[in-house]
DNA sequence: TCTGGGGTCCTAGGACCC
DNA sequence: TCTGGGGTCCTAGGACCC
């Protein structure tokens, strides 16, 4: 049997944690600079507040009735998320942490009541934290995210943890849940399973094998075996990321290069901060900026370039050269900016990895990263960074930003050179 | 005026090889 | 006029997740 845990609102309910008073009213958290909705409470979603509503469109609703409004606090959020997740892996040796705020247990060989023992993570968890969670128990890891979604929609009848154990309840949940809402199954998949009358997993479950390979590739039909019973989605072994980005809205639109420039030399830094951090080199970037779809009548431009890079390496000043070049091949003036990230991909391991023969990662930049990282780790900020890159969060709007407090230092900072 | 960010996996088709 | 067959690797783009 796999458990899927999943924390209720996870981010709205991070800042209640660290602020009662907020117990019982609607709270929404704020994407970056403000803009969209990206959690909600439940008496904010009674109010009628959509995932991703625009915060703008919205502002009569959180006068009216008086809602509280938070800017993302992701450093809150992780640590957060950390302290949960550590908690949890004492109830299998096996865990998936699935993403921030869920994780999927194995819990083969664990003989007890599966009911009971989900109740007794969800009182240990909010024991512990504070964050209230919902457990959904079942054969597969398909099913387990069915059951989780019972146990959140009836909290009442099933105290927040649900088991899907018998063939009887499987066949009540598949004929309970639409299609739209299966994982795995998106808007245009949805779609496609609504034009031949597939309205309930059930429909989907019963449909044939071919056309369902036909239609939804591999993955749809890992898909149906997984709420058929078998076992077909299996627990992901925690490994290195193979991708690593960073990305942003601007606050403002930007014209000039050179403020481009300095946005794109941060998102590099930052990803290659995190590169260095899983110990790997990658050996292929790719930069992208992009204007604003939002104004309709401006001319559209979303250029992206990848370079494969002659040698692999981890270096931020490496990095960020090969990024200006890729800027300097896409930018193109008299357009508004909006948009811009970074990707890092194609990564080695830095055990591993072999030098070649002519090209190279220059090695003095190796004890010069070690540095930076070691100070930017022990100060929680940017103490050292490029001459070429921005301040970071001083641009970002975050009117509503709660304290980070978890991770605060308060340490006077006194750096000798 | 104001609309998020970070990932994974799959596939078709092109380039290339013998 | 008529022009092979089989394979691998790479990549852009699509779809999905939270």
């Amino acid at each position: 049997m796999y458990a899927l845990i999943d924390c209720n609102n996870f981010y709205a309910s991070c800042e209640r944690v660290f602020n009662p008073t907020l117990i019982g009213m609607p709270v929404v958290v704020l994407s970056n600079n403000d803009g969209c909705v990206i959690a909600r409470s439940n008496e904010a979603k009674a109010i009628g507040i959509p995932m991703g509503a625009p915060a703008f469109e919205y502002e009569h609703l959180f006068r009216r009735y008086k809602v509280k409004v938070f800017s993302a606090n992701f450093p809150l959020y992780g640590d957060m998320s950390r302290r949960v997740m550590s908690l949890l892996s004492n109830y299998s040796p096996h865990q998936e942490i699935y993403s921030i705020d869920e994780c999927f247990l194995n819990l083969e060989g664990i003989n007890v009541d599966l009911q009971k023992y989900g109740l007794e993570m969800k009182a240990r968890i909010e024991k512990g934290t504070g964050i209230p969670i919902s457990i959904g128990t079942a054969p597969t890891k398909a099913l387990a995210k069915l059951a989780n979604r019972i146990a959140k929609k009836f909290p009442n009848e099933t105290g927040g943890s649900y088991v899907i154990d018998t063939e009887e309840k499987r066949i009540k949940a598949l004929k309970w849940l639409k299609v739209e809402d299966i994982w795995g199954v998106g808007r245009r998949n949805a779609k496609k399973l609504y034009a031949i009358g597939a309205y309930k997993a059930i429909d989907f479950v019963n449909l044939s094998e071919a056309w369902v390979r036909k239609n939804m590739t591999i993955t749809g039909l890992n898909l149906q075996k997984d709420l058929k019973g078998i076992p077909t989605i299996e627990m992901l072994e925690p490994e290195k990321k193979k991708s690593i980005g960073t990305s942003r809205t601007f606050e403002t639109d930007l014209r000039s290069f050179d403020e481009v420039r300095e946005r794109i030399t941060t998102f590099t830094s930052m990803s290659a901060e995190k590169l260095r951090e899983q110990n790997s080199f990658c050996k292929r970037l790719i930069v992208f900026i992009g204007t604003n779809p939002f104004k309709e009548h401006e001319t559209q431009y979303y250029p992206s370039i990848q370079i494969k890079l002659p040698f692999p390496t981890n270096s931020t000043l490496e990095l960020v050269k090969f990024a200006h070049e890729g800027l300097k091949q896409i930018f193109k003036k008299n357009h508004y900016y909006k948009r811009g990230g970074v990707l890092l991909t194609d990564f080695v391991d830095a055990s591993v990895y072999q030098p070649s023969l002519f090209f190279n990662s220059d090695p003095k930049h190796k004890k010069l990263m070690e540095v930076i990282d070691k100070l930017n780790d022990k100060y929680h900020c940017d103490v050292v960074r490029l001459a070429s890159q921005d301040e970071r969060k001083h641009k970002m709007k975050q009117a509503h930003l709660s304290q980070h407090y978890t991770t605060d230092i308060n340490e006077i900072l006194t750096v000798e050179v």
